[in-house]
DNA sequence: AACTATTTATAAGA
DNA sequence: TTCTTATAAATAGTT
């Protein structure tokens, strides 16, 4: 529905990701509504952007009750088999479960951090060599991106002030001509933002941008997951 | 979208609810998973039939975790101020505690990974660059010394089994001397343990050590780094 | 945030 | 339920 078909698969754009969700989920929540309306289901829905937004819809009865519904439904099963109110044992074992995987994802990070190293075997060690490096390759195309947008943002405002600057100037020559002459050796003209490492012609500067939009293309960075080592590690719990 | 326009309201006859139930359950979930996978988001959504049927989605991550996902996010509040079972609920606010803190090391983990860079700023790129940096670094120098053992105590034993061999064909010829010749070409010098990726005979497998050790310190990131000046420049836009 | 050219969803009919 | 088709709605790309 739109001037093109769409892949369904992730959108790699930032922008038209966001711009995606907000109308798609305005369709959403509108479709929940209607079917809930016309064929008088009950719908609960909820959605997590990927910054961790939520939005919800639900039928008039309201989330809590529908949830709770969904629960006796879909487990049935496991109610019957885990006696009414659950006992201390089970939430000491819930809460020690968690706690151990809270301690393995620990190890994880130090030993991506470079500690404690003494228990990995080479294999481990290269794994994890390879994980960082990869890593750091695509932290740090990010981090180009980011930093050529700022400085072309940069560049747009250091155009608009000067431009502002200019008419300004311009207007107040008019006013001294006609109002008599004061202040005609005012500073008027502010310095643009200085950005000393690029130099201050736009000749260099776009140059540079170019550049580093070329290495972000390079470092794509949607193909690779966390390693497997580590996940099977967690997953030894 | 069809024939006629549609009032917003239950639609009377059984048969047409039923069937337009059927068509738009259809349409919603297919829906739903477009947005999951488009737009990177976490979705569940819940459908009750009138006659009590259940039909549901979720993304990947499962309808259980995003159904706890949602309770954490909506009733966080209701959680501090229950009062009721306090058992209870002293005990699902551990859990969620612990649940959440769970969520933000993996988060941590998959910016150690590189993934999801773009909720950072620029700040935030070059701590994690930083950190994985020297993370890299101290990899690379322990992967170093573990190679350099391996290959030490690889050394030892090829000198070991040697002498051991010489002394064997040694002993073999004194007994030929005396008892006759046989199998006076048997070969019982045994090869060096075999480490493959390194080729197989002890020259050029330490110069591939060392050429190793080069190639980490070539790697040294210093060379990369932005300088501060740069940094605080850009983030003051 | 608006605007359209298109694609999609679906109401009605079979 | 499923298929077909005319038409309403949703929305992708653009401004």
């Amino acid at each position: 529905m739109g001037r093109g078909r769409v892949q369904l698969k992730r959108i790699e754009n930032k922008i038209s990701r966001q711009v995606t969700f907000s109308k798609r989920r305005t369709g959403l929540l509108k479709k929940a509504h209607e079917i809930s309306v016309l064929c008088d289901a009950d719908v609960a829905l909820i959605v997590f952007s990927t910054k961790g937004k939520l939005f919800e819809y639900s039928t008039h009865s309201s989330m809590e009750s529908i949830l709770e519904r969904y629960e006796r439904y879909a487990y049935a099963e496991k109610l019957l088999t885990a006696p009414e109110n659950e006992t201390q044992a089970s939430w000491t074992l819930e809460s020690s479960k968690l706690k151990a995987k809270i301690e393995v994802l620990e190890k994880n990070i130090r030993h991506y951090a470079g500690e404690e190293l003494d228990q990995l075997n080479l294999r481990d060690l290269q794994n994890v060599e390879q994980q960082i490096d990869t890593a750091l390759k695509r932290i740090r195309t990010k981090k180009n991106q980011v930093m050529h947008e700022s400085i072309s943002e940069l560049h747009k405002k250091e155009k608009a002030l000067q431009e502002r600057n200019n008419s300004l100037s311009k207007k107040l020559k008019e006013n001294e001509k006609t109002s008599g002459q004061q202040n005609s050796s005012l500073q008027l003209v502010p310095q643009p933002h200085s950005v000393p490492s690029f130099g201050t012609s736009s000749g260099p500067f776009i140059g540079a941008a170019v550049r580093g939009e070329e290495l972000a293309q390079t470092h794509d960075a949607s193909t690779t997951m966390m390693p497997l080592w580590m996940i099977r590690h967690i997953n030894q719990i």
